[in-house]
DNA sequence: TGTAACTTGTGAAATCATTCACAAGCGGAA
DNA sequence: TTCCGCTTGTGAATGATTTCACAAGTTACA
């Protein structure tokens, strides 16, 4: 099963059906439609059953998807029956945003280490995780086994530090440095560019329906 | 000019060329070719060109573009000639970070306000910026004249929000928090959810070369 | 002037993603 | 058992985006 590529935007949409139907399992739904998937996360019930198509076969004929067993089948496409370690570089603002960041442990992902350069931040500890020395990451990332890094660093010190802990195994990036970033495509890279997602908006502003 | 509707991918691509050819500018270069942009960016000449073309022509054949009349093109096709005025909902880590964030101002993003129900959190100053009550909200939104509304609330607010905002005239909002949120097709939303970005990767760890 | 080396702008082709539309399966009621 | 209402799964059609490929414009230089 997923054999050939899935394409990208219907991964995203996969995490979002999850999020629904473990809210719904809150609530003590048993069955959910395609229709009504789809109408939570506002899109079409052919996205929703051909988004799911991909992977197999989850639901019944006449009756919907159940809510459970569903839950169960996502959690396991994106591969979060296992929690993930994680590495922060960059004890800035936005790094200890993120360390403290709550919903990251929630859905499964550890944050084990937070790296700075600046002795001023070296030492001080965030929800638990002592900020340390950024001369230690390459010998940490094998030694913590982290999963993937969050690079919340200055633009230029971006990609060389994609460079360096690619070169230390790591296969996962999630960039938050204003810059695009690139690496072999071995590497899943993600850019949260906040500033760009402004400038999307301040271009819908003064296009649309002009 | 930019009659027809052009793709989100193309507009947000046409982001990362403006901050190249600012660096570019920086450092004193005239010219710049299309396949320049393109590595830069991590993409093809033939891509950049394209986006261009959608706006109009702003090349010379066998040169290239000038680095400062694009960068200015640029700037004027995405709106940003001028300053917005930017308010941010919810004083909790994730507002303050964002509130605190340079990058914002630097592109011409103004954080005028920022909001939250807490008495705890009210009064206290964010670089310059005091936190409100949020029942001044509705108010401040006409008397300030804020263009964007930066969402970073519970997920079980944002909806709400959005829809009060959207009634006080807002037309564009970057939401933050962890769920998928609806308004009118007059309204401009883009979503920045970080689990969302983790779950991608740890999909492409799991069955990247699988 | 003529030629070589570049580079743009853009239709056409190819690829990728979404939507349509419907046969087939299921549960409940009579 | 049969019928009805509902819903899935999926090929085919449509729509959107990217890539190709090349004519035409520009500079440099002999």
């Amino acid at each position: 099963m997923a054999l050939k590529h899935i394409a990208e935007s219907t991964v995203r949409r996969l995490s979002d059906y999850l999020r629904f139907l473990e809210e719904l399992e809150a609530q003590g739904q048993q069955t959910v439609s395609s229709g009504e998937l789809a109408s939570l996360g506002g899109t079409t019930s052919a996205q929703v059953r051909k988004d799911l198509s991909f992977f197999g076969s989850f639901g019944k004929r006449g009756l919907g998807y159940t809510v459970t067993a569903l839950s169960r089948s996502l959690r396991q496409i994106l591969g979060l029956e296992r929690t993930w370690k994680v590495a922060i570089i960059g004890g800035g603002k936005i790094g200890r945003a993120l360390a403290q960041y709550h919903g990251f442990r929630e859905r499964g992902f550890d944050v084990v280490a937070v790296y700075d350069i600046d002795p001023a931040r070296i030492g001080v500890s965030l929800d638990g995780v002592v900020v340390r020395d950024q001369r230690d990451l390459d010998a940490d990332l094998t030694t913590l086994a982290v999963d993937i890094v969050l690079l919340a660093v200055p633009a230029e010190a971006a990609q060389p530090l994609v460079d360096r802990v690619t070169s230390a195994g790591i296969r996962a990036i999630l960039n938050f440095a204003p810059v695009p970033v690139q690496a072999s495509s071995r590497v899943a890279i993600r850019s949260v560019n906040m500033a760009l997602e402004l400038e999307f908006l301040a271009y819908e502003l003064v296009n649309r329906d002009a």
